[in-house]
DNA sequence: CCCGCCATCCCCTGTTTATGGTATCCGCCC
DNA sequence: GGGCGGATACCATAAACAGGGGATGGCGGG
């Protein structure tokens, strides 16, 4: 028996979902919200395994409950009811803990077959879901891949030791090089990455994934 | 009709595969291969539309070949094929540009589909590959949340300016304080931080998201 | 074979940081 | 009102770093 807690600020959303749950006998409604302002109290007082949540509601939005929620019950699984299939929210949703994602329309022929899903630990997806998280995830790190300061391996080997925090001196140990030669190569880094200073290289290369 | 290459270092399972699209009349197979080293020359000469592409080969392995394949063609679809279902391999696929996923026990039943699926822009999943995109994305962005060093709002300004490049004159400057100030500050972000220099300082802010 | 690139090392000079101590002012809370 | 944390500021010393120079050996390509 599987308990769930349905946050939806559209009342006659919130009561074909309701009707939905009751049809599956295994699927037990533990409470339907309009707002998610409580979901701290409701779930230590439900104990819900899971929660379904729209994006868009009144008072504190369904990716700061996902949050809140996640802080309260790590095991908690949260499938996310949205009728916007933009980029952002779904990748919002995901970073703040969401396990699945449908889109409204979809909903009314697959939901207690997601429930089921998530509770197996496979995350439902609405069509176009799931290529929206790859798109997501190949700008985010795709982004700042024009870059070639064109470092030799050594220099890259020096690179990720100072943008480990060593000081030069702790480099040359580690390395079993004089000090000297570390500083040589990181006049060379410099020269090529046109920085002035250790922490404008350890910014360069973190910010630009040179490591 | 769709050109399509393969890359495939097991004989058989190759032989397979280019079987499997003979028998669809729209897939044409332009060639099929053991290794992706001259991938690069593959695509100028065939312009495939699809590639379906192992992870572990001799010579560079799949990634590594995403990663050139998406520098020449940027529009090219990549499914990648593979026997790990292990998150690191998923997502550097991934962030390198792949398409879709494919674990080989599953591909025998719906090959030629998922070659229509990501030709459509749907990238196609085997079952539980989401979960582990879910997964990962969750890990890497919610994994560092259990640290408070208690910096102040000015510290945090501070730190965030160091993050930048910026030397401490650069700074004193910008915030329109006196060197020495910001050299307080530092000296005390520095303890509440315990590292002892500024790309320590950085590093960590940047690693830990403090800004 | 020579040239260029890389890694290694050394020296020198001036600037920047790290670290310590001290001190004033302000706002907040008990 | 006294205590406390935060922001501001100054001084002094020692260490570390930036930027300039020059030098050597190895290794690969034309």
């Amino acid at each position: 028996m599987v308990g769930i807690l349905i946050y939806e600020d559209n009342d006659s959303l919130r009561d074909s979902l309701a009707n939905l749950l009751t049809l599956s006998k295994d699927l037990l409604l533990l409470g339907a919200f309009a707002r998610a302002d409580d979901i701290a109290t409701h779930i230590s007082q439900f104990r819900p395994e899971v929660i379904l949540m729209d994006i868009e509601m009144p008072g504190i939005n369904g990716i700061q409950a996902v949050r809140q929620a996640r802080t309260i019950d790590k095991k908690v699984h949260i499938i996310m009811l949205t009728v916007f299939d933009d980029n952002k929210h779904v990748l919002d949703a995901i970073c703040a803990g969401a396990s699945g994602y449908l889109l409204k329309k979809h909903l009314s022929d697959g939901l207690p077959e997601a429930i089921r899903q998530v509770m197996d630990g496979e995350p439902p997806m609405s069509r176009g879901i799931a290529r929206m998280i790859i798109a997501g995830m190949q700008q985010t790190t795709a982004a700042p891949a024009a870059n070639d300061y064109k470092l030799s391996a050594r220099e890259k080997e020096i690179l990720s030791h100072l943008a480990g925090g060593e000081g030069l001196k702790a480099m040359a140990s580690a390395l079993s090089i004089s000090l000297d030669t570390v500083r040589t190569h990181i006049k060379n880094i410099y020269e090529k990455l046109q920085v002035h200073s250790q922490s404008e290289a350890v910014s360069k290369a973190l910010n630009e994934k040179l490591v």
